[in-house]
DNA sequence: TTGTATGCGTTATCAG
DNA sequence: CTGATAACGCATACAA
């Protein structure tokens, strides 16, 4: 086993000092020509590699970004995720990656364990808990000890940082408008509980949708399902009580769980009704029929947020002015909505 | 904003020498119970946490792994990700991911960046093009350094370490006589080119299982598909050209394509045909009908995967013997399939 | 009980 | 042109 060389070894193998390789090594003008030489090839022989711990303690500076994100299997992130992978990696950067599971306390012992040096900044999307709790303290520690923060998707007014949000109540709004084109009247809504700020955004497009064309709202019409667990019972009832031509759907787990329902009832979707969904994942793609789906542009999200960051990270001067990047969605037609 | 508060700053805060404050915040006998409490205090109120960086320069141990995928927007890939992180995180490592993205130079690429010290030990699967080539130098090298490495899934037999992979070839066993057992004849095999391991294996557990059964093995009812990009026109033909009355496919985005196209055509299933799939993911629990799988079991594969490394890596002795974890495959029965 | 010195691997400054 | 030294933040063997 060849073990990892380092300057000293090379050093001492060739007789000269420490910081004659460290400059030979950087091509630097002040070495000679032959000296140069000699410690390259040898360098190159036993493929040196400079350590990349000792360079991070030595600039302060780590080249890793550091994730947080509520969970992995879940379409919308993993392209979020891709996104900025693939940016980082081209500016040189590694990506490490933490689950909060949703929970808060995972995100605060997650944050807690990166900010101690291992990263140059966060990117994150909060956790539902966390929303629920509305305590960002752990954010508020890690800004003020000036590491760079961007959050994306799930994010808050609470603190000042860079964000990269889709324009959420514009989708819901666009969606609406192409059911009410169609000649849909009865339009539901399904959403989860209020503390996600998507499904509030959301919500809100919905209702000025509605409320611009001059329909109007019908509470019965909306149903609130919880995050995770649907109980399709809940669908069943809600679509019984309810007289409905076309659905909105906040994500495509609700949009899938409700054509099924729905289409074991005997409706034909779309000719009797009509669906849409957010998040434009491989669900939708796949679904029978293909859903109609609000795009989040998860990758391109990605890139945002990794390049406001890497941005924050690079720049000497403290700037103490935060963006928020506003993605336009866009509606993706497919077989689940008429024209 | 509020700096990060290092030892030194503390030491000279309070008068004393950097390795009292060192001692004193490990609760070290070394040192009097007044200076502890003081210093304890002191770094208590300024939330001292100790550089990661520093201690792992020192220890060289950075508590971190690497995992290199191929693709992460793919569930399979993300559930074992799922896995290792949640086992890693629950050891106090931290995960960096970085995805070859099905490309040898990046898997190369990606695995010199973690190399030069900034991980304890690699997770990977490899690349459709590692494959292909069929060189793996790479993974050589790394060992060689002495390295631990885990192999899951997309393994080779050409490189000495742990492996983790599920037993695909029984999976495919089973699934082929469920098939039979149901009373079905002419099952089709719809797979990707022979490079891929899992493939390879899977097809092999397709073959014995009619071998076994006495059903003569029509090549025709062979399908190989690319990889990427699914054209639907030869999934077309090949059913025109072929009369099936059940099909096994190697993963699940072939087995959706298959069924869409099919009950297209007018066939029932199960009725006239059944479809087991790979991979069990959210398309399969999703389609319509809810599709027959062989569940992969990603997420205990990727535990496993980091408990294997998580051990090498903590083992002093540099064990020379390596072992090959083999999962038990499941199928998971749904409405795609009849008794 | 406390402090000094040394080293982890690298780079930068300054002296020779 | 080359090398000694200090520094990044921490831990520890050893000295006082």
């Amino acid at each position: 086993m060849r073990q990892k060389i380092t300057l000293k070894h090379i050093a001492r193998e060739l007789d000269v000092s420490i910081s004659t390789v460290s400059k030979a090594l950087k091509n630097s003008e002040e070495i000679s020509r032959d000296t140069k030489e000699k410690i390259q090839a040898f360098a190159k022989l036993y493929n040196y590699k400079p350590n990349n711990i000792a360079i991070s303690l030595k600039n302060k500076r780590t080249k890793n970004i550091g994730v947080i994100i509520p969970e992995i299997v879940h379409h919308f992130f993993t392209t979020v995720f891709r996104g900025i992978e693939k940016y980082a990696n081209k500016q040189g950067y590694n990506v490490v990656v933490c689950i909060s599971d949703e929970s808060f306390d995972k995100e605060v012992i997650n944050m807690e364990m990166l900010a101690n040096g291992s990263i140059d900044g966060f990117i994150m999307s909060l956790s539902a808990e966390t929303q629920l709790k509305n305590d960002y303290n752990h954010l508020k520690e890690v800004t003020e000890q000036g590491i760079p923060l961007v959050l994306f998707d799930r994010v808050t007014n609470e603190i000042q940082c860079d964000k990269v949000v889709i324009n959420d109540r514009e989708g819901a709004y666009l969606a609406v408008q192409k059911l009410l084109k169609s000649g849909r009247r009865k339009i539901a809504l399904v959403t989860t509980e209020d503390y996600f700020s998507v499904s509030r955004e959301r919500t809100q497009g919905y209702l000025s949708a509605l409320r611009d064309n001059g329909i109007a709202i019908d509470g019965n019409l909306i149903l609130k399902l919880p995050y995770m667990d649907v109980q399709e019972e809940d669908i069943d009832s809600f679509f019984d009580g309810n007289e409905v031509d076309a659905v909105l759907c906040v994500n495509e787990i609700f949009a899938i769980h409700c054509m099924r329902l729905v289409q074991k009832k005997g409706l034909r979707i779309p000719e009797d009704i009509s669906f849409i969904g957010f998040t434009d994942g491989i669900l939708s793609k796949y679904a029978t029929p293909r859903l109609t789906s609000v795009a989040q542009h998860g990758e391109e999200m990605g890139q945002i947020a990794a390049k406001m960051l890497i941005e924050k990270v690079e720049s000497e001067e403290e700037v103490e002015v935060y963006r928020t990047e506003i993605i336009e969605s866009t509606l993706i037609e497919r077989e689940s909505t008429i024209n």
